[in-house]
RNA sequence: GGGCCCGUAGCUUAGCCAGGUUGAGCGCACGGCUGAUAACCGUGAGGUCACGCGUUCAAAUCGCGUCGGGCCCA
């Protein structure tokens, strides 16, 4: 005990030498993150802290929260440790409030993402290389991967003090997951919202599959623009003009689209000499004649578009592409067509989502001779056979203006979906898919989510509700091999199908069974069709975004456990990024409607993106991203969470900040010296549990602790307010406001010299009573948020005093603030008591007065309303190092400098040549006194040289000027004026002081320990000081621990230490030594 | 083009839902403190609260519009 400074790890193991005793500890000087981390994780490891306290709370009230499964890239960055901060601050904080919550983590692991990776490691480029490897084998790399992924992110996880579930987290690539998804998808038959259909479809090219609207990546791209000629039959020269950007979906072309409301003109055009009739929106004629450098043009005829939709045209590539022969090309109205460029769309209801759309209304060709390879088929015709779309495009422009069909052509930038995976542009195919019939539940969708609670509100009322506004059914087949196959079997022969929902109903109607439901086990699977054929699994698997709509019941084990389900689901809690509005806020809405008919959650914390510090997206080509765990190697996992808690409201963006981060730790090693303060005189006082008892210390509580008291309960009070709205950047202000402005800057230099006092005194014992309070309290309010350090100080304070203490501060119960003993009048009453203080240091600033020398008085002049200090007079007093405390009734001053002025103009014409001597008796005169009789009676007499002369009011004029020994400073309730007038008993006081500081000084710089005794020679150069200082020579002593002190003028200074000091221009010689 | 969010000091931001003198931290300058001390405190300079119009006795805050940024969509 008598070590000064001792590391943690060392201070456990002093504990159980000292046996029976229990005793808290010093601890390391400095705020050392790592060591305290590392520290408090391998007692969390040994004490299996989290399985505990989650048992702790078995029986309690459920939470049921939903981790939103991380995809398992291998690396966490700074948002997804945000989010997992979030969810676990939560989570700590409804566990100590007696909930037994529910927090399996989760893995999203299927999908194209890991595939793509895997391909890239064996060099593959296509789908046909995966074949040729073998499929069983890929996915057993595939799973391999997804695996050490996970594991690799579990941990930096854990590095963060995240508390979940991570020994038995819900895995998407589980037997007992596919089945989840399986069921559901088995309930959207049951409930007829399960569809094969045909139908426009984002597909990649290289990927060969399907891809969802949420995996499209936009970005500009530079293409074609084009104006194409169509022949109109029957009519000579003439031609509709239409526009495109995508040349290679001519050749699929059946139809064009005009918009019902618009005119439409036939024109005749010149251009070279030569003539040609030309079709097309009115109000665009000038602009496309222009683009096709026409020289004139003639209007013919005005079209509406009921005229325009008797038009048949022939397909400008008729030779080229032999199936165009056999279709019949017309005009159609839509609504969709805007007057842009033609106002005449080309329709290639192959390649198109509204052409498709419009191609049904109208029994149109679905022509798409396109394969999902991107090249064409053989329905393109032999010129066009196997070449690349995007490639085809030249080709394309080329055979159409040998053809004479290319009005124009240029180029132009515009946004272009691409494959969120491999970049590859996308192009639009029809396909035959699985779609869920979302788009039929829209109004129950909306219906539901207005009975979720949003934080904030406008997250769903206004995000989500406008995005499933826009709800289009769901396309749920990919046709890929690592992710969940779809459970649906077919009898080529008569068509029937079934959906399979569990393994064991697999088994039992194939009396096969699988160890594991993946491709390709699951593809040989063949049932028994009632018309007597085999049924085959359709080949596809779910889109990965399906795998973690059924995290909420595939987190329960449902549907292998029934039970649960009923007990937990729906879930309390998720909470998420503003990008899974579209993502998984609404994969597990559309799923849990499908087969719940409800929503899947009851409340949703949407939170934002970190950014860099200028707003920007962190990535790689800008090189702006911030890891985790950098952060945490260098400021500790607690600094990174109450940063990243702290930096912003959780539901904007986070603009990450080093220098913020740097600002956080700061305030938290202001915490940790806050809390090692008292420590050192605490042990020395062996401090135990006895004494940490703050009922025995009713009556010797001064109203400062009391205040502390009713702040840090006042403190619990806003935090659990802030929690019910996860307002939790407010949490962290208030917890940093209490450390810094409450605690250190206050509380604990009022508290000071009470840790001095060296017997059992019960004002010392009452002030460790609070402090111990205070802290032990905090670090309760800090669990959920900074786990480490609170754990560290519970462990120190509590534990240390009492091992029948709850054995970790995450399985205390939350500190509700505590009514009796906040006091808010107290509260309110040093509010003011410090507002003075600031203004008195203010007002010595001006005057020149350090606050080490004590002033007369100090002087509190409100403007408005009477002051009451509520008894804290004492403590405005100590802190402002001043005698006396005045405060005056409102609008009263203190007593001002008169300057009195002669009024030479009302002088003269009195005292003509003597006006100079009044003068100058007006100048010597005292103005006090010469106001107080021209108050009285209007006149007075001043004796100048023997001479006497009558003054009248108007003869002089007085100014109240502020003395120069009373500088004052403005506070929100008035003035506070300093007395900074010297006497010899304040100067003795002050150079006392000056001495005890150096000596102090000195005491640090030998490094010795608090209840060393010295010896001190004290040389003073000046011996009105000295015999000033001499006086006070026994307070000196001790102040400072000497055994003996010498002072004097001309002394032999010796000691181990020896300094000359400048006092005020005093010069003074100091030795001292250790006794 | 549409929906939502954001724009406050050189930087990071609080305040906005519930209208009533814009508040902090960093940085800068000056001063102070000193057994929490490789810390800490005070003072000062620094704001058209993006811009415009409106509602109101009163707008950073509410409404409409414009500009800029983010997310999502078309």
């Amino acid at each position: 005990m008598g070590q000064r400074r001792l590391n943690i790890e060392v201070l456990h193991a002093c504990k159980s030498f000292f046996g029976g005793l229990q005793v808290i500890s010093e601890v390391a000087g400095q705020y050392n993150a790592q060591d305290l981390e590392n520290e408090v994780r391998s007692l969390w490891e040994r004490a299996d802290s989290y399985r505990k306290v989650r048992e702790l709370r078995l029986g309690g009230k459920k939470f049921f929260f939903v981790d939103g499964p991380p995809y398992t890239t291998g690396r966490i960055h700074l948002g997804t440790a945000w989010n997992k901060v979030i969810k676990d601050a939560v989570l700590r904080y409804r566990s100590m409030n007696g909930f037994e919550v529910k927090d399996r983590a989760g893995w999203d692991m299927h999908g194209l993402p890991i595939e793509v990776k895997v391909e890239e490691s064996f060099g593959f480029r296509n789908k046909k290389d995966i074949e040729a490897y073998g499929v069983d084998k890929f996915i057993q790399r595939c799973k391999e991967f997804a695996l050490r992924q996970k594991d690799d992110m579990t941990a930096q996880f854990k590095i963060l003090g995240a508390w979940m579930d991570w020994d038995d987290p819900y895995m998407t690539l589980k037997n007992e997951y596919l089945e989840a998804a399986w069921w559901t998808l088995k309930k959207a038959h049951e409930h007829n919202l399960l569809e094969r259909g045909s139908r426009v479809v984002n597909w990649c090219p290289r990927c060969q599959t399907a891809i969802a609207d949420s995996e499209v990546e936009y970005w500009d791209e530079t293409d074609y623009s084009i104006y194409v000629k169509f022949p109109v039959i029957g009519e000579e020269n003439t031609y509709i003009v239409i526009w495109t950007t995508t040349p290679w979906t001519i050749p699929a072309n059946v139809a064009v689209a005009v918009n019902p409301s618009f005119q439409y003109s036939r024109v005749r055009a010149w251009k070279d000499g030569k003539s040609e009739i030309l079709i097309m929106a009115s109000e665009l004629v000038d602009s496309v004649l222009r683009t096709g450098r026409y020289q004139d043009y003639e209007l013919l005829q005005g079209l509406s578009a009921k005229d325009m939709q008797k038009l048949k045209y022939e397909h400008p590539l008729l030779d080229l592409v032999p199936r165009q022969k056999e279709i019949e090309h017309g005009v159609y109205a839509a609504d969709f067509v805007t007057a842009e460029n033609t106002g005449c769309v080309h329709i290639a209801p192959g390649h198109g989502l509204e052409d498709y759309e419009l191609g049904l209304d109208h029994h149109l060709e679905i022509f798409c001779p396109v394969g999902g390879d991107g090249r064409y088929t053989a329905e393109a015709g032999e010129k066009y056979l196997g070449q690349y779309v995007k490639e085809a495009d030249s080709n394309v422009i080329a055979d159409l203006e040998e053809r004479d069909k290319l009005l124009a052509q240029g180029r132009l930038a515009h946004r272009y979906g691409h494959c969120w995976r491999c970049k590859t542009p996308i192009i639009f195919i029809a396909t035959s898919q699985w779609f869920l019939r979302i788009s039929d539940l829209r109004d129950k969708m909306l219906d539901e989510i207005s009975r979720v609670t949003w934080y904030p509100e406008w997250a769903g009322s206004a995000r989500f509700a406008d995005w499933i506004s826009n709800a289009r059914d769901w396309c749920i087949s990919r046709q890929r091999y690592w992710g969940i196959p779809l459970p649906i079997w077919t009898c080529p022969d008569c068509g029937h199908m079934e959906v399979i929902g569990t393994a064991s109903e697999l088994e039992e109607r194939s009396g096969k069974k699988i160890a594991d439901l993946h491709r390709p086990d699951v593809d040989a699977i063949v049932l028994d069709c009632p018309c007597g054929g085999k049924m085959l699994r359709s080949p596809d698997v779910f889109d990965v975004w399906f795998d973690s709509a059924v995290a909420s019941w595939a987190t329960l084990r449902f549907p292998s456990h029934v039970e649960e389900f009923g007990e937990w689901w729906p879930a309390d809690f998720i909470t998420e990024g503003h990008d899974q509005t579209r993502g998984w806020f609404y994969s597990q809405l559309g799923a849990s409607m499908v087969s719940f008919g409800r929503a899947p959650y009851k409340s949703v914390l949407m939170h934002g993106f970190t950014l860099d510090d200028q707003g920007r997206k962190m990535s790689k080509s800008i090189g702006n991203i911030v890891q985790p765990e950098e952060v945490v190697e260098r400021f500790g996992a607690d600094i990174l969470r109450f940063y990243v808690l702290g930096a912003n409201a959780p539901w904007e963006d986070l603009h990450f900040s080093w220098e913020a981060v740097e600002n956080t730790s700061r305030m938290i090693n202001i915490f940790w010296n806050a809390y090692r303060f008292a420590l050192p005189y605490m042990v020395l006082d062996n401090f135990d549990l006895k004494r940490a008892d703050l009922t025995l210390y009713k009556s010797s509580l001064r109203p400062e602790d009391r205040w502390i008291l009713s702040r840090v309960n006042s403190l619990a009070e806003e935090i659990t307010s802030q929690m019910e709205g996860y307002q939790l950047h407010r949490i962290v202000r208030s917890i940093s406001d209490f450390i810094l402005e409450d605690l250190s800057r206050w509380y604990i230099q009022l508290v000071r010299p009470r840790t001095w006092i060296e017997q059992d005194d019960p004002d010392k014992l009452a002030a460790y009573a609070t402090i111990y309070e205070v802290l032990t309290k905090l670090a309760k309010l800090m669990a959920p948020f900074t786990p480490f350090i609170a754990e560290s100080i519970y462990q120190n304070l509590v534990r240390g005093l009492d091992e029948n203490a709850r054995p970790s501060v995450h399985m205390c119960d939350w500190p509700e603030g505590d009514r009796g003993l906040i006091d808010k009048r107290l509260e309110e009453s040093m509010d003011l008591v410090r507002e003075v203080s600031m203004a008195a240091s203010n007002a010595r600033q001006k005057g020149g007065r350090k606050l080490r020398w004590p002033v007369s008085e100090i002087v509190i002049a409100p403007s408005k309303e009477a002051l009451d200090l509520g008894g804290l007079e004492y403590v405005l007093r100590g802190q402002t190092n001043s005698k006396k405390i005045t405060v005056l009734s409102p609008g009263e001053k203190p007593r001002m400098d008169l300057e009195m002025a002669p009024v030479h103009k009302k002088i003269g014409p009195v005292y003509k040549g003597e006006a100079k001597l009044v003068v100058e008796a007006i100048a010597a005169a005292e103005p006090f006194g010469v106001k107080a009789d021209l108050d009285r009676s209007g006149q007075t007499t001043l004796r100048h040289l023997g001479r006497e002369f009558a003054i009248t009011s108007e003869m002089v004029q007085f100014r109240e000027l502020p003395p120069e020994n009373l500088p004052a400073a403005e506070f929100s309730r008035g003035f506070v004026y300093v007395d900074i007038t010297l006497t010899p008993e304040i100067e003795a006081e002050a150079y006392a002081r000056e001495i005890i500081r150096r000596i102090q000084d000195m005491r640090k710089e030998l490094d010795l320990r608090v209840e060393d005794q010295i010896r001190a020679v004290v040389d003073i150069e000046s011996k009105p000081i000295l015999d000033l200082v001499v006086q006070r020579k026994g307070h000196i002593a001790g102040e400072v621990r000497a055994a003996e002190l010498e002072m004097g003028l001309g002394l032999q200074i010796r000691g181990s230490l020896i300094k000359d000091w400048d006092v005020e221009g005093v010069c003074m010689h100091i030795g001292i030594d250790r006794v």
